[in-house]
RNA sequence: GCGGCUGUGAUCUAGCCUGGUAGGAUCGGAGCUUCCCAAGCUUCUUGCCCGGGUUCGAGUCCCGGCAGCCGCACCA
């Protein structure tokens, strides 16, 4: 007997949902093509993503480049944290980062070495004065070299640029463009739908670990000193499986877990919700869902605290739970960085209800006697004065050629008066919700693929239903004439080109028996199949099937388009159809 | 990146040890059957991962590459 060929990955690649990239030239590791039905699907599954994290949300949604030069990841910090120099024995071709062996007791040293600026080949010499060895065996270490986890590439001629390992930054940078787009109200939230790009080591399963994925990211603005988020109140009740930092597993309302500190703002909360609702509508099972909170040594290096949305699938003959979403707290750790390094204002207005009159101190030099005095040095005093901020000490001192001095008192004095102050600037905390496109667009595959017995009969041991909800299918329905005979084709045809003026994806198929079509359906997900017979042509019905319930109703054929969108958008049941008032039979 | 195993039509596989250019099943196309849940029959399309070597001759043996799986490492 043969193995039963009806097993996922056969279908994931004969229908065309998913095929390995560069098949022709023997394939590369970390690339898949999505094929007109995971395209399809794919798409449904961005519509609805879009739904609650851009549409419901009120979040404005952003397209920025792939490439970036490079002092964008300088100051974001992922060129120093994808950039590891690392070190392989050459007898048990154990793997470290240099900075580990050089900073951690391997080494006779005092002082900390930043590693990070060090040129490859000083970090070899440095190993090799120092006589280092492999903690593990004590074999010498082969030539350091770099890892680099981010794409590089050419921008003109010979600056530096690389692929985006995530969409947020393209966000960041456009923060004040956004800010004043949301003409200063915060918090606000910005999406993006993009690809990251990471060149991972050994890409190893299947479009779990890619090197170009598909990403749906939303970067949501906040005052950091606010606790509260609007709209939490709505979600409150939302039940959590929670695995926390310390490995413990909770089971709480998202209420709960804030008010007992595990989940520790409420955004985070409110959004883990958002989440856990969309992936359960698009078809992950809830008891193959929950959250785990980072470890505090496993959080990217811009984050504070982070809960992924993890799934439990099989990969390779082996159940894991998977993060297909991560939402983290990444403060202000971005803007504050690209504030830093651009000198570009990125902090939000926050008005205060009533100004606050407020007595300040001002420091006012006197550069009559400055000039006099200090002469071509005048200029750093004052601009070191300047920078001085309340309270003053008594005596000012400062570092001039060299040498330490004391500014005399009558060179300056110290003015109070009443100031009115109408607000404060901060530099806004950001929540993000991330979504890997290509997991989620997985783990539903294997969430809604069923195994059934086949029939008797039948020369396949197997059946397969793939469970889509309907709006992820790739078809929402399928249009047969059950026999290809005078009538029934051309009313097929018709009834499927009414679907097409539609906006939902159909297809018509008129080969092969009725069962053998109903299964191709079935394999792939359409949860609608239309079927033109002979009482058709007398009275211009059809007859509609239910996927899941194979159940069959008949309603009139000029009301198909109505009727599987009502279906497909929840508007009604597949039931209800079997009551004639709801434009059912006759 | 290291070590082990593997690589045959769209899919699952037989053949490889004992070299003589490939067989089955499923899928797909066409037709018959006038078929409402993968029935049956006829017929057709598509294949030895790539490159090199050994040999009169290589899917089969050898080497290299690529890819996949398992283990180690990596996965912010």
């Amino acid at each position: 007997m043969p193995e039963p060929v009806f097993d996922l990955e056969a279908v994931i690649k004969r229908r065309g949902f998913l095929w390995r990239s560069f098949d022709i030239y023997g394939g590369a590791a970390g690339f898949y093509d999505y094929g007109p039905l995971g395209t399809a699907m794919k798409n449904n599954i961005v519509r609805v993503w879009r739904r609650y994290f851009v549409q419901r949300e009120g979040f404005a949604e952003i397209e920025t480049p792939n490439i970036m030069p490079e002092e964008v990841f300088r100051a974001s910090g992922h060129l120093d944290k994808f950039n590891d120099v690392m070190l392989e024995c050459s007898k048990c071709h154990e793997v470290f980062r240099a900075e580990h062996v050089i900073n951690e007791g391997y080494l006779e040293i005092t002082e900390e070495i930043n590693v990070g600026s060090l040129a490859l080949e000083d970090i070899g010499d440095l190993i090799t004065a120092k006589g280092v060895q492999c903690p593990m065996c004590k074999g010498e270490f082969r030539p350091p070299y770099e890892f680099n986890l981010m794409f590089s590439t050419t921008i003109g001629r010979n600056k530096t640029g690389y692929l985006q390992p995530e969409t947020a930054q393209g966000i960041f940078l456009n923060f004040q463009s956004l800010y004043s787009y949301f003409r200063g109200k915060m918090p606000f939230g910005v999406a993006q739908i993009g690809k990251g790009f990471r060149n991972e080591v050994s890409p190893r399963q299947g479009v779990i670990r890619l090197r170009e994925f598909n990403m749906a990211e939303a970067e949501v603005f906040i005052n950091p000193e606010e606790r509260h988020y609007k709209g939490f109140d709505k979600v409150k009740d939302t039940n959590f499986t929670l695995l926390d930092q310390h490995g413990a597993l909770h089971y709480l309302t998202a209420d709960e877990a804030v008010a007992e500190g595990v989940i520790r703002h409420q955004a985070l909360a409110y959004f883990m919700a958002l989440t856990q609702g969309f992936l359960i509508e698009i078809g992950i099972d809830e008891e193959r869902l929950r959250f785990r909170q980072h470890e505090k040594d496993e959080m990217a290096h811009y984050a504070r605290d982070c809960w992924d949305a993890e799934v439990l699938i099989e990969i390779n003959k082996k159940e894991s739970w998977i993060e297909c979403v991560g939402i983290a707290n990444r403060s202000c750790y971005d803007l504050e960085q690209h504030m830093k390094t651009t000198g570009a204002d990125l902090r939000a207005f926050e008005r205060f209800e009533e100004p606050i009159e407020q007595e300040v101190e001002r420091l006012k030099p006197d550069l009559r006697l400055l000039g006099r005095t200090y002469r071509n040095d005048a200029p750093k005093v004052r601009e070191y004065l300047g920078s001085l901020s309340p309270p003053f000490p008594g005596r000012i001192t400062m570092e001039l050629n060299g040498g330490t001095v004391e500014i005399p008192k009558e060179f300056y004095t110290i003015e109070k008066r009443v100031e009115k102050v109408s607000g404060r600037r901060y530099i806004p905390a950001v929540i993000e919700p991330s979504f890997g496109i290509d997991r989620i667009l997985y783990a539903i595959l294997q969430h809604s693929f069923h195994v059934g017995k086949a029939r008797e009969g039948v020369d396949s041991e197997s059946y397969t239903i793939l469970k889509l909800k309907p709006e992820i299918a790739p078809f929402k329905a399928a249009v047969f004439p059950l026999f290809n005979r005078a009538g029934m084709s051309e009313l097929a045809k018709r009834v499927y080109d009414s679907l097409v003026e539609t906006e939902m994806q159909v297809t018509l198929d008129d080969s092969g028996s009725i069962g053998k079509r109903y299964a191709r359906q079935d394999e792939v997900g359409t949860p609608y199949c239309i079927t033109v017979d002979h009482q058709s042509l007398e009275d211009k019905t059809v007859t509609i099937r239910d996927r899941d319930s194979t159940e069959q109703v008949r309603i009139r054929a000029e009301k198909v388009p109505e009727i599987i969108h009502l279906l497909v958008s929840g508007g009604i049941e597949f039931e209800e159809l079997r009551n004639p008032e709801s434009g059912g039979s006759d």
